[in-house]
DNA sequence: CGACATTTTGATGAAGATCAAACTGGGTGG
DNA sequence: CCACCCAGTTTGATCTTCATCAAAATGTCG
């Protein structure tokens, strides 16, 4: 019911903080045995709900939201293959906001005392762990930085920089393009644009030769000049691969 | 060189989480030894520095900021006294952002090895520490969706509202008002509005009755009314007390 | 008192929301 | 196989919010 290539993802993202021992990646493998697939449009975790598990995305696209009080919902982050949420979030007694699918998903679901046993277990995982949440932390200040400073054309170019990092991170992007399951609605609900703006601003892309997005692909034609348009600097995801000491081999291949 | 009365705030907040007993306390106190007096408007840590300790706010008001590419400043988030910055942030190579005061700020400089060993040593403050980065995450979030979902009038009264209820947590409110020492220049850089606008709206809320700001002193005249505005709902603060089952006495006073 | 930061006011312009409607394309059922 | 449906995309027109520019008023501190 699982196979060994459902956490290839996760490896791989960890391994950007440190290199993992056999022993670590088995252990990790035990502890995410118990596998869910859920269809696009799903919630997997609901506002206020007590926090009881930690998820760990396999393939697919899922994100963080909130609702308003008008019933309308802010996403407040991307969830991609290989991220782990809310590692501690046993602490709080209710979850501060949900977490639907975006397209189908495949998760991971550890009681949070397998994630206690692997942590006291596996130090090197820890800190891995912990490092994953302190991006998160990072990704997250800079989507207030995204939605707060910076035009449409900039926000779009910016979040299009972040999923290509993010996957290319993890191994799952083909030359120049990758996934990008979402609607232009949802795009909106992103970037704080309407679905219309969000329609106006892609063709605006698309007519500068800059991307194109169709069937649920992201090509990114002219990388220099997207990444230029916000000025986007991938310091913040902290992927530079040398946050842990004993890091060495930096582009070993699976 | 340092008072007892230093880490009453982060003591107090703490407790929101779990209680903490006379050891934790006095563990908090030998930890906080090293307390840095700054001016207003100077810079605590540069983005892209190595990071090397964990600050904690004893007094006055700090905020994070990550600098853009065309040299203007974002807020992302604020830091009050009790906020205890960054306790994992050692694992990162390099800081992802700045933080930098805004009023003269009294700072307790905790080398990474004492948090280390205050969190082995004393489980409720490891777990009260969690928490507080939990709550910083969360806060981080709702900024995202302040900024990208609402009009400038509903941001600024989340603000205030968030501002107070964190205060009030920490026991530094009197009556309805509160400190707030923001240039209306530096609330714009919270709330992604230029200085005139915050200007405007604010004159438009003394108008209407909700607030008066002057002197640095924030007064809620009508909390109902201005919790109301955008909605505001304080639990993404997790301030309920009861996020620990040993959790009893919610309303003693120092 | 004078220098300087901050607040206030006015006028204008631009980015993006909203409303409305047409168009596209894949999937379903008759 | 075609007609239909529905979600998503595209286009147009109008309106609101807020930024920007400019300048006056106020306050503060040496």
């Amino acid at each position: 019911m699982f196979q060994k290539s459902s956490i290839t993802s996760l490896i791989r993202k960890l391994e950007h903080c440190a290199l993992l021992s056999p022993e670590d990646k088995r252990a990790l493998e035990s502890v995410c045995g118990s596998v869910r697939q859920l269809p696009a449009r799903s919630i997997l975790v609901t506002e206020g709900d007590p926090a009881q598990r930690v998820n760990v995305i396999l393939e697919g696209f899922a994100c963080r939201f909130r609702l308003q009080a008008d019933g309308r919902r802010q996403m407040v982050g991307l969830l991609l293959p290989g991220d782990m949420c809310d590692i501690r979030v046993c602490i709080l007694k209710h979850m501060d906001h949900s977490i639907g699918t975006l397209s189908p998903v495949r998760v991971a679901q550890i009681p949070h005392e397998s994630a206690d046993w692997l942590m006291e277990r596996c130090p090197r995982l820890a800190r891995a762990f912990w490092w994953s949440t302190l991006v998160e932390e990072s990704i997250a200040r800079e989507w207030v930085v995204n939605v707060g400073h910076r035009t449409a054309f900039e926000r779009m170019a910016h979040l299009f920089c972040e999923v290509f990092e993010r996957l290319h991170a993890v191994g799952l992007t083909r030359g120049d393009t990758c996934d990008l399951p979402l609607t232009q609605s949802e795009l909106g609900d992103a970037l704080s644009l309407s679905a219309v703006h969000v329609n106006r601003v892609l063709m605006e892309m698309r007519h500068n030769g800059l991307i194109t997005l169709r069937n649920q692909q992201l090509t990114i034609h002219d990388y220099p000049a997207l990444r230029n348009v916000p000025g986007f600097d991938p310091r913040y995801l902290h992927l530079d691969g040398t946050n842990d000491p004993s890091f060495r081999a930096q582009e070993q291949t699976g």
